[in-house]
RNA sequence: GUGGGUGUAGUUCAAUGGUAGAGCACUGGAUUGUGGUUCCAGGCGUUGCGGGUUCAAAUCCCGUCAUCCACCCCA
């Protein structure tokens, strides 16, 4: 029952009964951005609170109200990092790597933390992956930093996804762009909800997404973004569908997706499972070019995407679908006697010296319990050894699985198992 | 931050204000060297925590913590 403490809220334990599933995920993820050759990069948990106020702007939620911020014993201002494309612009400025002309192209895991009330697939520490692209404006990275999510959450096995693609053109559109949606809505200001009557001011494309059916109605006929792209903005976003199309990416166009975020241009996308309740966003991501120069760097175009992986279970449990293979040891040794515990320890040791995952249930005595622990440990083989087997230096290999079982010789037993197990 | 629901054994859930129960899981056993099916046996758990009302509280009231759903926002 509950001890003395409790974890804190809005966190939890990965257990080892479901830990294999985090590491799946990040292998999973690891494979397909190494298909497109991106590089890991780990930066720090905690930063100087200023850099996301810079990039991720004052306004925004994320930092008037869900920063875990704090002072340190000199009386540094730092945050537990709310995001990771900040603190990977800032080590791409800090370490100046962009300084061989080449394209970064970096990915990440690790735990974000924001101070929201927790939700189904929502917490103050979660994991996300994403991935950074930072160097190039062509069009054609757009659409490949879509693909590297299209991969992964195929090769997941998900496919009641769907991806969302928008753009939000650069400042000079949005400039235009919000100056139309705050004519549009003012008209009917009256009948908006009164959150909307505080996004006409602070985030006038927030009225776009507004779920109260009134607003919805009112948002209906507003002006759309897309008409108010100047002509770069609306050539690339032809050129990222183009180059969707061209690698079999389906797509729709949804003009309703802001970014919450101040620092993204142009191409926005989203992964929406629509039946996942209201977190539905599986991953989300879109265009910097801004970025890098605001934090100090030159004025150096990314892209990226993040996404959790809390959410990523969810929608994956929901879909039926299995994390790889639960870890078990390769075999389980049974000993039945004194004599065959003490020579079984020793034996032990020996298989696990040859690459192979072996375990024992040490405190158990009994043929049955041992056999129903090895039965439990998942270990698709059981080694018995007895009286009889010691005598004649064999030892009972049984595979659980079938039931069939066959005296092999002490000597024998590593290399046949190495080669039953496959290992090399 | 706002509104609503929930909180009982490891877990899923029962219990008109009157001694707290079941399935699953777990442990042991079913003639002494064989698991996964079956049968039998084994649970006194501060009913999340702290107050209050009452002869009596899992049950009613207040507070608190946590969780779930929605909003805000987001992965």
């Amino acid at each position: 029952m509950a001890g003395k403490y409790q974890i804190p809220r809005g966190t939890f334990d990965i257990l080892p009964e479901d830990s294999y599933k985090w590491q799946y995920l990040k292998n999973t993820f690891r494979e397909v951005t190494r298909m497109f050759n991106f590089k890991e990069i780990v930066t720090p948990i905690f930063e100087k609170s200023e850099l996301f106020e810079r990039s991720v702007g004052v306004s925004s939620d994320i930092v008037q109200k869900e920063m875990y911020k704090f002072k340190d014993k000199k009386g540094r201002i730092l945050a537990l990092r709310p995001e990771g494309t900040a603190p990977i612009v800032r080590s791409y400025v800090e370490n100046n790597l962009g300084r061989d002309g080449d394209l970064s192209k970096l990915f990440y895991i690790g735990p974000m933390f924001r101070y929201e009330r927790p939700q189904k697939g929502r917490y103050r520490q979660h994991f996300q992956y994403g991935i950074e692209n930072i160097g190039s404006e062509n069009p054609y990275i757009d659409a490949e930093v879509i693909a590297v999510g299209f991969n992964f959450l195929k090769k997941l096995g998900l496919d009641n996804f769907e991806l969302q693609i928008n753009s939000i053109g650069c400042p000079n559109c949005t400039l235009d762009y919000n100056k139309a949606l705050v004519k549009y809505f003012s008209s009917y200001y009256d009948e908006l909800c009164s959150d909307c009557k505080i996004r006409i001011k602070k985030n006038p494309k927030r009225l776009l997404d507004c779920k109260v059916e009134s607003c919805k109605k009112i948002a209906l006929n507003a002006p759309s973004m897309l008409d108010y792209l100047d002509d770069e903005c609306e050539i690339h976003f032809k050129k990222v569908q183009e180059n969707l199309s061209k690698i079999n990416i389906p797509f729709k166009i949804n003009p309703r997706i802001v970014r919450g975020l101040d620092y993204y241009t142009k191409t926005a996308f989203e992964f929406i499972d629509n039946n996942l309740g209201a977190q539905n966003t599986l991953i989300g991501g879109g265009r910097y070019d801004g970025l890098v120069k605001q934090l100090g760097g030159n004025d150096v175009p990314g892209i990226g995407f993040a996404g959790g992986f809390e959410r990523l279970i969810v929608s994956m449990e929901k879909e039926g679908l299995q994390f790889g293979r639960e870890q078990s040891p390769d075999v389980f040794l049974v000993t039945l006697g004194e004599e065959a515990k003490e020579f079984g320890i020793s034996f032990l040791s020996k298989l696990r010296n040859n690459r192979i995952s072996a375990e024992i249930s040490i405190d158990k005595n009994s043929l049955k319990a041992q056999m129903k622990a090895a039965n439990k440990s998942k270990a698709p083989f059981a080694l018995i050894l007895g009286d009889n087997e010691i005598k004649k230096e064999e030892i009972t290999l049984k595979n659980m699985e079938t039931g069939f079982q066959e005296l092999v010789k002490l000597a024998d037993i590593v290399e046949k198992l190495l080669q039953i197990l496959k290992i090399k």
